[in-house]
DNA sequence: ATGTGC
């Protein structure tokens, strides 16, 4: 497929589309790329990256991340910096499951002390965190509750003893956007969430235990910074959202937005997909209230995933699950939009950053971080597929010019249904078994649409966020086990 | 992504 004849490469890693490509853009729009990725990209995601750059209120540039690949009116990698008094706030910009996010533990044990437990660990796993559409936690709260978590995250966890202070630290915003509102909240969102607590969901969550081995060690300082510090180390990454209750919420606000968007504040949008409503209007701030509930809601599922998971090894191990070292490394959001300050031609200013399918990436002396990664920047997790590994990484100071944003993870190449024609999920289960990576699901087709054939070469997209100063690679993990959905 | 949709 030929580039469109606009794209100008402004550096080896960054290319532009001008105001001129497409009627009514307001600033240009850049996508972070390396050759061989731009031009794998499908045109729809320079068309979306396009479609973002009209929206009201846009600073700077549309972005879309090199894992980019078409989306739900944005691109997913897409990113978008709104002028919060003039700007609107669109759920497109957000994605339909609000803070979908990556979280990575650590342990204390061994490749080789893991191995002969495996299989019980995957199996231990998979019946304590349930898995695939529809699935329902172990943990059902009453709706009062529920909206106290909603409203609360992971706050409400450490009240209840889910979660340890640390937990809440090494959470991004602390496991809690502040503002949450659930009275913004419809009831059948509330009612759908109420047993959706400690899920992992379908698609592309999982739970995966990985090892870190020495020679994919690729920045020693940093990563004994990180808590990596033995060779073959096992770690536990796992990725999921808010569920059915973030899906309601975004479904409901779409509808409300497409009712009042032209009547009552005269914007027009190149796709319907790109619903929005001006940050400052009743619509608005509603919304913005009732996405932090979903924010709120998915740092609390996870934080209580991360609860099953010590659960899971302390009872498989007969030990404590701080004996065996299980802390948090990070858990940082995919699928935001908040009030951030950054910097604008030397001068600070407060933004509404909407970040679909891309990652915080703070650099180094971020006050925002909590102290122990002060010095070497925010740890950033782009989770790759199950076959191909993940990278833990650091967020550098060029991402200044990116809002503080980096890639999510490594996009898909393909469809879910070409994925589905061209891959069988038996016949991949078997052949990752025989590579050492044993994988439980309840769904061989979900399997199969998550093959790594389906998706970019993880190594390449980490690869290009470093290149273009967004994040350093630390360390590539690989897989070992794996429950999805 | 989603009690998977026209």
């Amino acid at each position: 497929m030929p580039l469109p004849k606009d794209l100008i490469r402004i550096s080896p890693t960054t290319w532009e589309l001008p105001v001129t490509f497409k009627k009514g853009m307001l600033v240009p729009a850049r996508i972070i790329a390396s050759e061989k990725l731009i031009n794998a990209m499908e045109d729809a995601v320079f068309e979306q990256a396009a479609n973002v750059a009209c929206l009201s209120g846009i600073t700077g540039y549309s972005y879309c991340m090199p894992d980019g690949h078409w989306g739900y009116g944005f691109p997913i990698g897409g990113l978008a910096a709104m002028d919060p008094e003039r700007g609107v706030i669109s759920p497109g910009g957000i994605g339909f499951d609000i803070n979908c996010g990556m979280r990575l533990v650590l342990t204390n044990l061994t490749e080789e002390e893991v191995r002969p437990r495996l299989h019980d660990l995957v199996n231990r796993l998979f019946s304590r965190i349930p898995t695939g559409v529809g699935c329902h936690g172990t943990l059902k709260v009453k709706e009062s509750e529920f909206r106290h978590i909603a409203e609360q995250g992971s706050r409400w966890c450490l009240k209840k003893g889910y979660a340890v202070a640390e937990d809440l630290e090494l959470t991004e915003e602390g496991g809690c956007f502040t503002g949450g509102d659930s009275a913004k909240v419809s009831n059948k969102a509330i009612e759908r969430g109420l047993e959706q607590l400690g899920t992992l969901g379908s698609g592309n969550h999982y739970c995966e235990i990985q090892v870190a081995r020495p020679e994919n060690v690729l920045d020693q300082k940093i990563a004994r910074s990180f808590g990596i510090t033995i060779p073959n180390q096992v770690v536990i990454m796992f990725h999921c959202g808010s569920r059915g209750f973030g899906h309601q919420i975004a479904t409901d606000y779409l509808q409300r937005f497409l009712k009042v968007m032209g009547p009552k504040y005269g914007l027009s949008v190149t796709d319907r997909e790109l619903a929005c409503a001006p940050f400052r209007s009743p619509e608005g701030q509603d919304y913005y209230a009732a996405m932090k509930c979903a924010v709120n809601m998915a740092f609390a599922n996870r934080q209580m995933i991360l609860h099953r998971i010590r659960e899971v090894f302390s009872d498989i191990f007969h030990r404590d699950p701080f004996d065996l070292g299980l802390r948090m490394l990070y858990d940082v959001a995919h699928n935001t939009a908040k009030l951030e300050r950054h910097l604008i031609d030397g001068a600070p200013r407060e933004l509404l950053v909407h970040r679909k399918g891309a990652t915080r990436s703070l650099g180094p002396g971020s006050p925002e971080l909590p102290a122990c990664y002060r010095e070497s920047g925010q740890p950033v997790i782009i989770g790759g597929s199950m076959e191909t590994g993940s990278y833990l990484l650091s967020g550098m100071t060029g991402s200044n010019a990116t809002f503080a944003t980096t890639a999510h993870g490594s996009g898909r190449t393909m469809s879910r249904h070409q994925a589905k024609k061209l891959f069988r999920g038996d016949r991949l289960q078997q052949q990752l078994e025989q590579r050492g990576i044993y994988i439980m699901t309840d769904s061989l087709g979900g399997l199969a649409e998550e093959a790594g054939g389906a998706y970019k070469d993880i190594d390449e997209v980490a690869a290009v966020t470093e290149l273009a100063g967004l994040s350093k690679r630390i360390v590539k993990l690989l897989p070992m086990g794996n429950i999805k959905g």
